[in-house]
RNA sequence: GUGGGUAUAGCCGAGAGGCCUAAGGCGCCAGGUUGUGGCCCUGGAGAUCGAGAGUUCAAAUCUCUCUACCCACCCCA
């Protein structure tokens, strides 16, 4: 027996309404700020991703499906979606168009990574980058659309984790006082901490473990080490944030696991602990563009993991809404009526209405189950009396009235 | 990559060495007199008990290996 490949899933019938409605609301809502769709290939040349994402994370370094392919050429399966987009901004010369560009994407996304609840090995985000602007509004702006989002959607117990990291310059200072920091407590620090610190210094802000985190909460925070146009930009933006009502927490430990980010990032999780925390996540990255070859170039952007957010949705009770389409469902039995229902099939189809009809002929009552047990609102019954007449018998099985009635009066019923 | 748990029909789930040629429920199919659903009743189909090996006269029930899923870590969406 076959099955589907470890951490990927088969997405049933029965949960394509929270599919749609998910996917529905972030077009919505990216058309309501001004994105466009860009979809962008499954696979990239290898290069983009380890030049983008950073040769240090674990990212790059374990979780991604890259091969050769038949040509020779290593190419990976995207684990994020940022890098092809911008590639892509770089690649059309998105630069000559007006500035910001904005764009928007709903993709798979793959991660070799030990799978849970919320964590699979192809998953889906839906994500939105704003290019060629470097104003604090835009980073507001962008926040502002992710909680818009899951507002829409009705998700309500989210917090939103906002914190800046510096620009590439003022980030050099505030690694040096916090390694300086550090430099005391090492032996307090757990193993992977002390790896961290030489490797990846801000993750160890990050680290959960009881030792490390009072460490964390009283090291210094990157904000009062910011130079005078980061901290300008931050003000900006909480300034900005403020205004816009949006209930935000600025986490000094806040920083994220992806090498590209500068000034701005933020994540959202929900209130609810244990499980998979972050459900969204982006931020500033101005350096990118031009790392991959553009001009100096920079950028706000934000993903979300559409599994979480459907888990959320389902933990929170939230159904999606459902289809109001009515539905028909024709009942013949006889070969003279096979003929007439094939009729009234095709004129409802014509017509736009939904109707599907048994093509054995079972007897009535299994044909008035299968009706039912399809959700149908209306039932046709066609046979001998209803051939002779050259007239329909039209149900309503919510009530569970019928009348007979001519081929015109049925399509005026069905309007 | 590390640690722990689980694995019985499409789904839920009893079962703890011989009474299992594996209970029950949902779903599916057919009926409940001759052209009518949802409720109810009756009957039926559907399981090499995750896979492989071993212990035993005897294994769904014990042992080992593998695989998958779940939880925590790690990481992130």
């Amino acid at each position: 027996m076959y099955q589907a490949p470890r951490g990927t899933l088969d997405r049933l019938p029965e949960d394509q309404a929270y599919w749609n409605y998910v996917e529905k609301t972030a077009a919505d809502v990216a058309a309501l700020y001004g994105y466009s769709r860009l979809d962008t290939p499954v696979f990239e040349d290898s290069g983009l991703f380890i030049r983008s994402v950073g040769e240090g994370t674990d990212i790059v370094e374990k979780e991604m499906y890259t091969f050769n392919d038949l040509g020779g050429n290593s190419v990976t399966l995207r684990p994020e979606g940022t890098a092809p987009v911008c590639r892509a901004y770089v690649e059309h010369g998105m630069q000559n168009l007006t500035q910001p560009v904005k764009l928007y994407y709903l993709m798979s996304i793959y991660r070799y990574e030990r799978p849970q609840a919320g964590r699979l090995r192809e998953f889906h985000q839906f994500g939105f980058e704003a290019i060629g602007e470097s104003s604090a509004l835009l980073d507001a702006e962008v926040i502002d659309m992710s909680c818009r989002f899951y507002r829409e959607l009705g998700l309500k117990d989210l917090k939103l984790l906002v914190n800046s990291i510096g620009c590439q310059d003022c980030r050099k200072e505030y690694l040096k006082a916090l390694r300086e920091y550090y430099k005391v407590h090492v032996d307090e620090l757990c193993d992977d901490c002390k790896k961290r610190l030489e490797k990846n210094t801000l993750r160890v802000l990050d680290c959960k473990k009881p030792g490390c985190k009072p460490l964390a909460d009283n090291a210094p925070k990157s904000t009062d080490h910011l130079c005078d146009d980061c901290k300008a930009h931050f003000e900006q933006l909480t300034a900005r944030l403020d205004q816009l009502g949006l209930d935000y927490k600025i986490d000094h430990r806040l920083v994220r696991g992806l090498d590209y980010y500068t000034r701005t990032v933020y994540e959202v999780q929900p209130l609810i602990e244990g499980g998979q925390s972050t459900i969204g996540g982006g931020g500033r990255y101005d350096g990118l563009i031009e790392e991959l070859g553009g001009k100096p170039t920079q950028a706000v952007g934000f993903a979300t993991g559409l599994e979480r957010v459907i888990l959320n949705l389902k933990r929170a009770g939230i159904n999606p809404p459902e289809d109001t389409r009515k539905k028909v469902f024709v009942i013949w039995f006889g070969d003279e009526a096979l003929r007439k229902a094939g009729h009234i099939m095709d004129v409802l189809h014509e017509n736009g209405i939904s109707a599907i009809t048994s093509y054995s002929g079972r007897s009535m009552k299994a044909q008035m189950r299968q009706a039912n047990s399809n959700g149908a609102n209306y039932v046709i019954i066609i046979g001998d009396t209803e051939v002779a007449e050259n007239k329909y018998t039209f149900k309503d099985m919510e009530n569970s009235s019928q009348e007979t009635v001519t081929e015109e009066e049925l399509l005026e019923k069905l309007r």
